[in-house]
RNA sequence: GCGCUAAUAGUCUAGUGGUAUGACUUCGGCUUUCCAAGCCGACAACCCGGGUUCAAUUCCCGGUUGGCGCACCA
């Protein structure tokens, strides 16, 4: 197939219209960093929206915070974030483990090999015939492994810090506050936004593979022995999610299992009720995206591939053009977090539950802002015979939701045009004026980013004070009163009308 | 990070040891009473640094960024 790849029609529309591009692009870019234009940043906040309202403000317990980027060490020495990764690795070619390479020939030689450079620690492996400890097999060469950016704090950099590789660290070093502040009670969770940085060591495929990403985060903290008690899972138990587990993955599967939150607990396929809960969550919010049921799973992480901190994830794979990919992490960090950090700070994180001390476990939806958007972008994108490209957003995540256009400039038409846009604007609604050229290119442009809905002033608006509205979808035209044009808007954004509903009008 | 490969207007491209082709887009004008029409005009580019050369966008070296493969991916 000489056909150019999707993931390149989108970069271009992306590129055209002001959607994202490559950051410090005039000085030949840096590898793993976008910036979002006007139109990427309308969709970020849309989708972020989306997410605040059903993750956070419909609930009662829980509660979306903001913490600070740029912490010091301490904090990631503790998460155990800082262990592997700060250190010089070797990884062995056969069993694929990785070792630090001081570390070993440490052990090996008892010769200290700390902050030696690469090359001398390739040196001494190889002359000292190290080999790889578990298997015997050989080594890699030394590579730095720098997977947070570090930085000093202080103008005479008294102690180190480090960029956030995730965003939940602030909420386990804050729970005792948290805690309080929700009164001692469980369960409850503790949501938050905002970026986080890994020094990914080969940025890859657009926004999918970045160095600065925006998370989702939920730490939801429930007593493990009422793991099956949420307060709310009969809301969900009856949504279907589909589900790869550990078993088909090891005999081989087609299709994923399809099945209902409730039963999916109740079978053991997911660990409980505070992930399947999630689970079932995130699936309503890709449907409500445009994202189809068809187009994601979530996939029950083996052992060796779920983080340091899970006993087990399930994530969220979208069926994308370059392969399954993984745009949301359900994690169970069970206590790991909370003891790490006790035991460093010294400080208890215990919880009093029906007279007994327990510390809290953690069931943490994870999602990946970028990665999202980067689905609805293709799940939504259209293409015709002739070239022309479209996409299908539904509104809620649509960059901009209306258009208004004058017919033609002449004879008030514009004046009028511009006047229910800017009452459109004060309803609240995210509307376009545009004047330029011909009502068809209009249309075109109008089609590309995504709006829903355009809006034409005619002859008739003067006159009979109706409007048309153009559906981008079925690019069927209806005519309405002008007084009404908020109302039926509206109605058709919120899904409470359907277009067919109004007359059409013929078109020439 | 390794190997291969590429880099020319906003986008896609042609081409060259003597400053660069075309299309689309954008903007202005004419035309135009509902789906990228037409005509006129305008704006706009050789990734960065060094070397060779009288002269480098072109050749060489290094870097950056992208793509593919491997590896990695909390």
């Amino acid at each position: 197939m000489t056909e150019e790849r999707l993931m390149d029609k989108i970069i271009d529309v992306c590129l055209r219209r002001g959607f994202i591009s490559q950051t410090a692009e005039i000085y030949g870019g840096a590898g793993g960093f976008y910036e979002y234009g006007p139109l990427g940043t309308l969709m970020r906040q849309k989708i972020i929206d989306l997410w605040r309202q059903s993750f956070v403000l419909d609930e009662d317990r829980v509660f979306e915070i903001k913490g600070s980027v740029l912490m010091p060490e301490s904090v990631f020495q503790a998460s155990g974030h800082l262990d592997s990764f700060d250190d010089p690795l070797v990884q062995c070619e056969k069993c694929k483990s990785m070792f630090k390479a001081d570390e070993l020939i440490k052990k090996i030689t008892g010769k200290t090999a700390e902050g030696l450079p690469l090359d001398d620690l390739d040196e001494l492996i190889k002359e000292n015939q190290i080999a790889c400890p578990n298997c015997q097999g050989g080594l890699s060469k030394a590579r730095q492994f720098n997977l947070m950016f570090k930085t000093e704090i202080g103008s005479t950099g008294g102690i180190n810090g480090y960029l956030r590789p995730e965003t939940a660290q602030n909420i386990f070093i804050n729970f005792k506050r948290l805690a309080a502040f929700m009164r001692n009670k469980l369960p409850f969770g503790i949501a938050q936004t905002g970026p986080s940085f890994r020094n990914e060591i080969s940025p890859r495929n657009f926004i999918i593979r970045v160095r600065e990403f925006e998370q989702m985060e939920i730490e939801m903290f429930y007593d493990p022995e009422k793991e099956n008690e949420h307060p709310r899972f009969d809301e969900v138990a009856d949504l279907e999610i589909n589900i790869v587990t550990r078993e088909m993955q090891e005999k081989g599967w087609e299709k994923p299992m399809q099945v209902s939150a409730g039963v999916a607990v109740a079978e053991g396929v997911i660990p409980n009720q505070y992930l399947a809960y999630y689970l079932a969550m995130e699936a309503e919010m890709m449907r409500a995206l445009g994202i189809p049921d068809t187009e994601f799973w979530f996939r029950h992480m083996q052992d060796h591939e779920a983080p340091h901190y899970s006993i087990g994830n399930f994530d969220l794979e979208a069926n994308l053009s370059i392969g399954h990919m993984e745009i949301v992490g359900n994690a169970l960090r069970t206590d790991y977090d909370l003891m790490k950090h006790a035991k460093a700070s010294k400080s208890s994180f215990e919880i009093v539950v029906d007279n007994k001390k327990i510390v809290p476990h953690v069931a943490e939806p994870s999602l990946g802002v970028d990665r999202i958007l980067y689905t609805v972008l293709e799940k939504c994108f259209r293409e015709d015979e002739r070239g022309w490209t479209w996409f299908q957003f539904p509104t809620i995540v649509a960059p901009l939701e209306v258009a208004v256009y004058p017919l033609m400039k002449k004879d008030g038409l514009a004046e009028l045009a511009y006047e229910i846009h800017s009452e459109l604007k004060d309803a609240g609604y995210l509307s376009f004026y545009d004047e330029s050229g011909k009502i068809g290119k209009r249309y075109a442009r109008a089609d590309e980013i995504g709006i829903p809905y355009c809006i034409t002033i005619d002859y008739e608006t003067k006159d009979k004070y109706t409007v048309t509205m153009r559906d981008r979808d079925s690019m069927k035209q209806i005519r309405i009163p002008t007084e009404d044009l908020e109302v039926v808007l509206g109605e058709l954004m919120e899904g409470e009308s359907e277009f067919d509903e109004f007359s059409e009008i013929n078109k020439e």
